[in-house]
DNA sequence: ATATTAGGTTCTATTTTAGAACTCATTATC
DNA sequence: GATAATGAGTTCTAAAATAGAACCTAATAT
């Protein structure tokens, strides 16, 4: 299989790594979000040689994630910012980098935090579900496969599941 | 810069990316959570090369996000389990989930979805703040630098910020 | 005796990535 | 006026990762 077949799978998460699995898109984004505009200054911080920047850059700005502008003429110049897509974005990053120091721990601290706008005060992030409030993690979600209103026949039969079951309990 | 060099970064999102910053370790994970366990099963239903397959359920077993247990003897095989760290990636999945079916849409359904344990119904992922329930997203968090109690002084300046700025607003 | 299943390993060929050097237009400095 | 610096790339070669197929081993099934 190829890169490329991923950005039309049917699975969100096959086109999300299409999308940015790779190791400098996520971190690219996450320069913008810290301010970053400009090429130098995403291949200064972020140490990627120019030639797989340019080429990231440009398939941000594709997936629309991104949108290149100019911000002088003589010499033209561009910079790049996030659209609307790339800034719903910002939970992904707050859900992995919630999951990474938890789980990736470090002896040195984060090189950033995310602070509400309102408050300046450090977030701590949670997936909930919109419209019960409720945690959302592996001990009160299940993934289930679509076919024909599978999760609630699954859900049925969870209380009699034989022991090699593959519903993901586990 | 390696590869390898990203698992050390000081930044928790450099090191998610060099946990998960590949086009197959993530749907590896997702495997997981449907319940496949087995060495054929992640390699029929993802198409992977089996050598890849191999480096990676090795290196989750490294990171300690699967663990590997033998399920008979004569033949001896072992299966792939999801451990207490593997399994708290899943709100990750969930974020990541949403955000694609939102900015990479498909025309064809997503093959599974995510539902409550204990209703089955469908959840409607968002992230929050655990202690003050508000809604995380570009709107109302900010990413800043971590440098001397940054937070509180960046927010202190807000007000009146250059046009310029480079604080993420945009 | 032969085929199948399960879980890999090994091989070559292709694709990606790293790293450095080069380009081009403009502005700043000696 | 010549030289250097800035900014945003492009072009090269070498190294690394990935794809795809074939092979291996041990046991069971036909």
């Amino acid at each position: 299989m190829k890169w490329h077949d991923l950005n039309n799978d049917t699975c969100p998460l096959a086109r999300a790594m299409g999308a940015v699995g790779d190791r400098w898109t996520l971190l690219i984004l996450r320069e913008c979000f810290l301010g970053v505009r400009r090429f130098d200054g995403f291949q200064k911080r972020l140490g990627v040689t120019r030639h797989l920047l340019a080429e990231r850059l440009k398939r941000l700005e594709a997936m629309g994630m991104l949108e290149r502008r100019p911000y002088q003429e003589r010499p033209l110049r561009h910079e790049y910012r996030l659209t609307a897509s790339g800034k719903s974005f910002a939970p992904v990053l707050l859900a992995m980098q919630d999951w990474a120091q938890q789980s990736l721990p470090s002896d040195a601290p984060a090189p950033f935090t995310f602070v509400t706008r309102d408050s300046g005060d450090e977030v701590c992030p949670v997936v909930t579900d919109r419209h019960t409030g409720q945690e959302l993690n592996h001990r009160t979600v299940l993934m289930v496969p679509a076919t024909a209103a599978a999760a609630k026949v699954i859900e049925a039969n969870r209380p009699a599941q034989p022991p090699d079951t593959k519903t993901g309990s586990d």
